[in-house]
DNA sequence: CGGCCAGCGTGACTTCTGTCACTGCTCCCC
DNA sequence: GGGGAGCAGTGACAGAAGTCACGCTGGCCG
């Protein structure tokens, strides 16, 4: 049953995880399942926002693009995120693109039903608050990284981070330099260079597309000199 | 009467200008006025939120710091606008921080009453977050400046910005090149030198504190031709 | 009136950034 | 096996960004 379905998704979202049983049935009858193969566009920068997505399998990448064809990615949200949560309130525009970065289904939802919702469950609304609040803390870290650091620390900073989120000093490097580079907001010979002599000085090793931490404590002393 | 007063107020916020005359009571009865002279802080980066703002008089300045010192503004906010709204869904840490650029003075509502707020009157949190989804356009605004242009570039775009706020090709720069800087993320060396050049190729003239736009479509072709 | 101080203008540098161009490498598909 | 396509490394630059150091000015206060 498509609709039983739509409704376990609906339970593990953050935003309608808490409704009932009831409220579920009517948010899935009135939500579309839409599918993206590889890189495809859900939603582009500056089209009039119709709604919001549910990511339900894949992941999707919100990125910005310059006028030379350079990208910038915020976020990328995987299965259970909302995406585009803007069109609730106002109808502008998108003020960032979104693309699948694998195959991708998701959910969407009208800014008209969604708004609906808002109002009879105020709940909705307060999650809907939650997930914009660390949406906005996560933008304001990326202002604060590129308004005061380098590449070179924005690029640590990034391996610190990624380190952790794997548990060890080693993880793979699951992206080319070009998408690493979007992340950080730089250009792939940027990252390459970087990479290169974080190595050099004895900081990482690497192998292949496997990044190893070798002087974890040199790398923190190097962002606090930093700055 | 104090309270007749803050009612006056709330009236006129974009926030609880929709609210009726109870609820507005209610509200003003658990609402705090404080003032802050010039310079004050009236929360401050890292602090755990533990409500929101409404300016009532004055401006606030919303800033983040950087270990060197250097600030990067934010955003400015002036009489019936609401600031630090995070508070209302987690309880995290101001992401920013807020001064009073003059003397202010804003009312304050804790986080438990204004989420019962949210909870009773469903409006007031699609207010809300339509006053969090214009913050958060900003932000990717910033990002986009900072990520793919350059500082003669957000300058340019700031001077345009700010003519037409003023409906005239001349306006008077109302604060040093310090905080002109703070505002498009650089230093005041560079906007000093930037001023210095555009004056000398002829797109602006200065007097003083004035600046007059000699040649608008010249700015406009200069930021196309950077891009 | 003299001194002080914040704010501005600038020169001299260093370092960072981003672009271009070219070279390999590897994987994949005919 | 032979091309390609896509990614990665690197040298050479040009221009931008930021730092430091100074000198100047105008306003303000004692």
């Amino acid at each position: 049953m498509e609709a039983n379905r739509q409704i376990e998704i609906l339970k593990k979202t953050q935003l309608f995880g808490a409704l009932d049983e009831t409220e579920m049935r009517l948010l899935a009858a009135r939500a579309g399942l839409r599918t993206y193969p590889q890189g495809e566009i859900l939603f582009c920068e500056g089209e009039s926002c119709q709604g919001l997505f549910i990511v339900v399998t894949g992941r999707v990448r919100i990125f910005k693009t310059s006028s030379t064809g350079r990208e910038h990615v915020l976020a990328v949200e995987g299965p259970g995120a909302s995406v585009a949560e803007l069109p609730v309130f106002d109808g502008g525009v998108y003020p960032a693109s979104g693309s699948a970065m694998e195959k991708t289904e998701a959910l969407f939802l009208s800014r008209i039903d969604l708004r609906a919702l808002c109002l009879e469950k105020p709940e909705v609304s307060l999650k809907l608050l939650q997930v914009v609040g660390a949406r906005l803390r996560r933008l304001v870290g990326i202002i604060e990284e590129l308004s005061f650091t380098t590449v070179r620390h924005r690029l640590i900073s990034w391996i610190l981070r990624e380190a952790k989120k794997s548990g060890t000093a080693t993880f793979a490097l699951q992206m080319s330099h070009q998408e690493l580079a979007a992340h950080i907001g730089t250009v792939r010979e940027l990252v390459s260079r970087n990479l290169t002599r974080l190595q050099a000085q004895g900081f990482i090793a690497m192998n292949g597309r496997e990044i190893t931490i070798v002087d974890e404590e040199g790398l923190q002393a190097d962002l606090a000199s930093m700055m």
